[in-house]
DNA sequence: AATGAATGAGGGTTCATTCAT
DNA sequence: TATGAATGAACCCTCATTCAT
């Protein structure tokens, strides 16, 4: 209450390059890299447009920041949490509930800004191609793997149940931040994490129940 | 000799504005649309920057005209296909591999453009949302529901059901056009159709042959 | 008459590059290259700044072209004009002549321009003191050679002479673009060629006559 | 211990302003006026960006500091010592002398600097043209004047023999800092002076013994 | 006195759009 | 109809200058 307006000119070194990083993502997720402009990137901060230069030597210097501290912070935890888990069902519903839990808290969709801009950004496309999208899905490819090896699984390819699963997810999540959707209401994250885990693993196939 | 030319000319009137938005469609796809120049379209097409404007009068107009162009044309077809088979297993199948089939043979992804843009296009969001993408998640949702009361699928959400036999055919495709990918080899887009439907209708689950 | 003011948007691709070069001179000359602005030497030259970038791809590429294009025009007819004579005296008059009354009708001194800019253009630079700067130097050197080869001048060394000769008309001819000199009369360029060949070649002790 | 940090601070605080302006001479001559970052200059003379402007209100006056400091030490010194010789031959070869063996040590040229910024700097370039470049002309052609009146020289133009002695020194100081000249080898400042004289005062027209 | 984070006007450059030919 | 030279608004980035600490 007592600091609710910060006074111009004030010096926060520490703190100026994560608000920048924080106020570049809304804007970059909101219009995509090319049509934000720094200087709406320095209002929303809460500076003006040389501050932002003072920390990051470009717009391009910035999008890779932003895209690169928006990332891991939990995959680790994550996949940690999960292999917990006894049974590869169970490995399986926690990691994807974990992930899809964390997805919910965040007004953006990273995978959304390296779709459009992969192609502009090849080192970024790459990193986040291995050491984002690609871990994810090795993870989840790794459960399946261990859960055909306990026989909880029947034998499948591994790699592409893991696409299997991650797309729904993901593109669920993209949609959730391009489309605005008034009547048709988007299902949220964790009831379309329990859906597709129940799909997966049972799919939808009637098995009449045997005959007496 | 005389009249040849004259011909062509005439075609080729006609023929310009399907030029411009292929060219358009390739630039938009491989740079994204703010990167991309009118003057590259105009290249590509074969023409001068001054005919895009004969044909389309703005950088936005033609950026719409080529998003409508390229959604619906063969989604009724599929349709009808899909619907000429009895089961509803069997119209999935028919339709998803049709639908994969036509992605197969693009070379870009109009969702890809979608998602990067639908903050900048709001109209043309919600076109895309209710009659690209929302059509066909109602076709499959319809086969599903279908299958529900005829006693093949066990009872579930049909919209949810959709969503996620779309998330990993679009996403993939998306990808397809977005990372190159050198070493892991991405599965293609009808390998990807099989494993989904496969997946979907029976699960993963192993279950344990009854004994004798 | 008729032709006095040009067309706002008319089209004359041939006539700009040389009206951008001479409005790029006069700014660069009044103000040097940092200070000087794009949109000055547009509006000098009555087309809009876009206009510059449709001839010169930046703002260091117009001034190396106005570098380069104002050099070497007369030097080699200096050359062979002066070498026409056949006493070495009557060359060096000759050559010097001819130089400093090119000096006269130009509005602007390139080595000014390029001792300002000599290190922020290395290339440049190098071009300049070989091709321009030093072509001179050799050509008033090899008119000394000659006329000590011929008896008509002491030896000496040539390189240092036409440095000495050099010295006086470069300078003066900067000194007349840099400062305005209201009350000391600065000597016109043909003045002081005229005195700095009576120098040189004579000098300035008094031998006196010998006694009868 | 005590007293030094304060006695060194107290040294430094009366230094500051003269350790500024040789850094501002060194960056200055190094890049020009507009190239130069104020902060450059900091960096050179040990301080900080805002160090810089508690001593000079400005980018200009710093460089109009600098230049007005650099310029008359030693000129008075000269002339003394110059008139202390009895013949104005000795008295001309005593002055340039005294002048090039000053700029051999200088590690950069005012006349360079000047020459680039007089047109943006007019009070300073009026203050150079009538103290600093006049100055020493007036001394050469004072005694010039002083050798003709003696009959030592052949009447002549004082003020324009002036401008031939000084031409040829200050051109080939402002090349020596402008032109890196791997092959050619410049000569330096002394060996010009008496190569100069020595022209100036006995021409290079060869004068054949008077046969016996 | 000294610092250096913050400011913001200014200028280079791009590119959608126009229009004379 | 087609061209492409010309336009000018927009935006990235720099750096002289200010001022809270």
């Amino acid at each position: 209450m007592s600091d609710s307006i910060p006074a111009r000119r004030q010096r926060r070194k520490e703190a100026r390059p994560g608000e920048i990083i924080a106020a570049a993502l809304a804007i970059f997720h909101a219009k995509g890299f090319a049509a934000s402009k720094i200087e709406d990137v320095a209002r929303v901060a809460g500076v003006t447009k040389g501050t932002v230069y003072l920390y990051f030597s470009s717009k391009e210097a910035l999008f890779k920041a932003a895209i690169r501290e928006t990332i891991l912070p939990n995959l680790d935890r994550i996949k940690e949490t999960a292999l917990a888990e006894t049974t590869a069902r169970a490995q399986l519903y926690s990691a994807v509930r974990l992930w899809t839990a964390g997805m919910s808290t965040c007004r953006g969709s990273t995978s959304k800004l390296m779709i459009a801009e992969a192609g502009n950004f090849p080192e970024l496309a790459e990193f986040y191609r291995d050491e984002v999208s690609g871990r994810v899905r090795r993870m989840l490819s790794d459960i399946i793997e261990y859960g055909i090896a306990q026989n909880e699984f029947r034998p499948c390819d591994p790699a592409m149940l893991a696409r299997i699963l991650c797309g729904p997810i993901v593109l669920s999540n993209i949609w959730r931040h391009t489309f605005v959707d008034p009547h048709e209401n988007q299902p949220d994250m964790d009831a379309l994490a329990d859906s597709l885990l129940d799909v997966v693993l049972n799919g939808i196939v009637s098995h009449p129940k045997a005959p007496l």
